[in-house]
DNA sequence: CATGAATGAGGCTTCATTCAT
DNA sequence: TATGAATGAAGCCTCATTCAT
């Protein structure tokens, strides 16, 4: 009896799909370097052999996942940029996003290790690191919009922006660290960081 | 002959340093679980067999590695307290030997892949967290300081402390992620999260 | 009804052969320890799942592809012998009968192995031994023939069927070994092995 | 306590040719693609991670013993040509001493399945045809030496190197196909192939 | 009949650790 | 003390085989 292709290629999709969060979660929880290919299948709920349906290799597992979040934080950039308000109310908004997407928020931790650990190749980490700096780069320009409009500090744009995502990046690892979960209201402490102090 | 003793002694002390000078080194650069004793016998200039001649295993080398990092840096958070000149100043010379103190500064993120990482057994990681945890409350208890006199704004000051170690700390990994190296500016900027701004 | 019967096991027949035809090829070409069900199951246009409706398992493919050629090659000799003119001829015949019949030829790359290395049981080894022994007799049969008519050179019969289709049989592997394509002309070079030559 | 290096070295050199003898014979028996790290480690009496402080991989323990096993029979090739008495006095002596040295005997075998099999990359496999090629053309120029003295029958040297050596080879290979180890005689029957008969 | 998703046995390889010298 | 040979547990990955659809 023939297949049904269709329903065949969303199942594949979902699995593939299943595969990533599972290895997102066991990445976060137990070390990218440490991790098995086993516990992430298990806990995906598949066999291990059946991963490499899916995957070449525990490398291109993070690879993938990296990358995507690494997409979809750019994407969260641009989309702060054009928001509306001033460059403030921007950044509190893209820092929630940050902090509270359980993707984006806790895909630091991983990202973290793929880019200062030499569990990938040098290119791969090369590439790693290239969209690191163009976020890095993303967020300074919102920063620029900010002292054009009087509300950000003055200041070099880009260390200002690697302070402030230094800051929130790390802030969304504290729970991973025994911290607890950090409420909204660090959100304006934070920005003290880079806010304008129209009083000095 | 007493002479040899000691000489030995200080001889075994030093090769020992050796070694904890080089897992440093290799933990950092290539990552906790990744690193080989290999490597570190090799960084440190002697034949891997040897190393077990100092320490009981490659879990014993990072615990005592962190658990001396955590000690070096309470010695420094108690300094900084009766150190000279408002909180401000004791925090500027807290930071300042924080992100210079290429033991300190480099350690942290060891002790962080120790602490978020299944490397170490649940037990030694919870050591770990009550150091941290320690850590934090001394460096909570500068900045209360700071409240009663009036150099640190308002707030829960286990909060701002764990927002201005997570900035601090972190900045020290600039250079692993490609940042640079943060220059001795930031560290105002950064006290820009705690001081209390009496102009509002 | 009846004749849809009759062209299903037509059909079926065609799907068995067109998978044992891609298996002598996938096993010569790739080694018959490092061929893949799948690698036979492309080359033969269906799915690797599908060939389990034709064959228990790569073994039986192996063994039934190695019987076949077998006893092919038995009617070869038995054909070879009742032909017509000298032994001469009729060695002749039968060389260039193996040598270019594409089955015959490649698959003696493929007995080969599955003689001499243990991808097989010992049963079905020892199934092929039989085989190859009862092969060679037929061919000493024939030189036997040779011998009493006066064609074939003095000497233990078996022995030199054994020199001679050593000799033959590796021909057929020259172009797998780089070596190119042998031109007819070698034949009647091969048979200075045997032709008795009334000269001495 | 320091080592004795110098037996240290004799010692790795034993146990680099244990395991290389030991896969000689693994290889030979089992086939190349189904023996095992651990068959070759068991055979060397060792164990099989050792197996890996000499060899990068099983490839590489295959490359080197086919290399060395081809540079031998180069050396025999060439030590023929320049020995004494007629060419077929050197070819008589040239495969008796490929049929008894138990290394160049057996290793055809080895050599064949390395050479027509998928188990080494396309370039490890080109290297091993170049020098196939290369003492094919050594022992054309032996016969066309014997061409020159006239006891080497007319016709393309090279094709007739082709056929002698897919005989004598092969003929190593009697005893794994269950045709008895060749006596010394067929060696005569052999060079019927290409000795010159002036009687015609 | 046909497909390919799914499983897991088994081989390869690494590397922490032990131990003879 | 110092070295590196030796071991084997453990993880990665492949692929024959099963089975739901």
């Amino acid at each position: 009896m023939a297949r049904n292709v269709i329903k065949d290629q969303q199942q594949r999709e979902l699995r593939r799909n299943q595969i990533l969060t599972a290895a997102a979660s066991v990445f976060t929880k137990r070390g990218v370097a440490v991790a098995k290919i086993s516990d992430i299948a298990t806990e995906a709920g598949l066999s291990y052999g059946h991963v490499y349906n899916f995957f070449e290799s525990k490398e291109e597992i993070l690879t993938v996942l990296v990358q995507s979040s690494q997409e979809r934080y750019t994407e969260l950039l641009k989309e702060a940029r054009v928001g509306s308000g001033t460059v403030i109310d921007k950044l509190r908004w893209l820092i929630s996003q940050y902090m509270h997407s359980s993707r984006t928020g806790t895909m630091y931790w991983v990202v973290l290790q793929a880019q200062a650990t030499e569990v990938l190749s040098p290119e791969e980490k090369e590439a790693i690191h290239r969209n690191v700096h163009l976020n890095r780069d993303l967020l300074a320009d919102i920063l620029r919009d900010g002292q054009a409009e009087g509300t950000i500090a003055e200041g070099n744009p880009v260390e200002l922006a690697t302070l402030l995502l230094t800051l929130f990046h790390n802030t969304a690892m504290w729970e991973y660290r025994g911290f607890g979960e950090p409420s909204d209201l660090v959100i304006d402490i934070m920005l003290r960081l880079v806010v304008n102090n129209p009083s000095k």
